[in-house]
DNA sequence: CACTATTGCAACCGTTCGGTTGCGTCAAGC
DNA sequence: GCTTGACGCAACCGAACGGTTGCAATAGTG
């Protein structure tokens, strides 16, 4: 789980990769050269950030028609960073006051 | 909102990062020398996480006794990232629906 | 068949990053 | 007053990163 989160944390770090990430939000299913006439960036690079992306798991890669391959948004690895989160905050809120606790006592 | 997640991704994309601040929230507060004799690496080194750990608010520093600087955790941002996190996913799929319904209709 | 469009792969480049080494500085104890 | 710890700053190094350029391969179209 740690690892996954941290995929996902490294992915998400990069305000490239969000925009990618937000503009298939908003638009749906597309291609590298699809955002590649949107970002100001190279496909090839897109396409890096996709590779990345998918191996996260924040995206699939589906062949469509004419050579094309679609990349489709994937939201589960990131609830399972939020789950990592969660239970962090919780470890350390919680390992500080069972600490105070027990030098008081 | 979007600043802050992005230092708190970046601040644990990192695993030396991450270590550190497991070792602040199973030993409480501690100063870099202290972290350089637990961790494999130089004092300079976690200087530097420190740093950077301090700018994205998850590490407060304070002045201690005979010049020494205590380094203590603050959960504040990560709950920030984690309602980042959250509302991203709510987007994605919300957008998806809406714009699965609209094609449909 | 020739042409176009789209993808994938590889090399390259400048910058950033994680880490070390070295040095100057400032507080406390003998 | 001198030594001892602990901190901060700066330079340096190798590796990774984000991005571009160039090229080969492949699927449709005239």
């Amino acid at each position: 789980m740690e690892a996954v989160a941290e995929q996902v944390f490294v992915a998400l770090a990069d305000p490239t990769r969000r925009t990618i990430l937000s503009a298939l939000a908003s638009g749906g299913p597309a291609t590298a050269t699809d955002l590649a006439t949107r970002l100001p960036i190279t496909r090839q690079a897109i396409a890096k950030h996709l590779n990345l992306l998918t191996e996260t798991g924040l995206v699939t890669a589906e062949p469509g028609e004419r050579r094309r391959v679609r990349y489709r948004l994937h939201s589960a690895p990131m609830q399972v960073a939020q789950q990592y989160l969660a239970a962090l905050a919780r470890d350390w809120d919680g390992h500080f006051d069972a600490l105070r606790k027990h030098l008081e006592g």
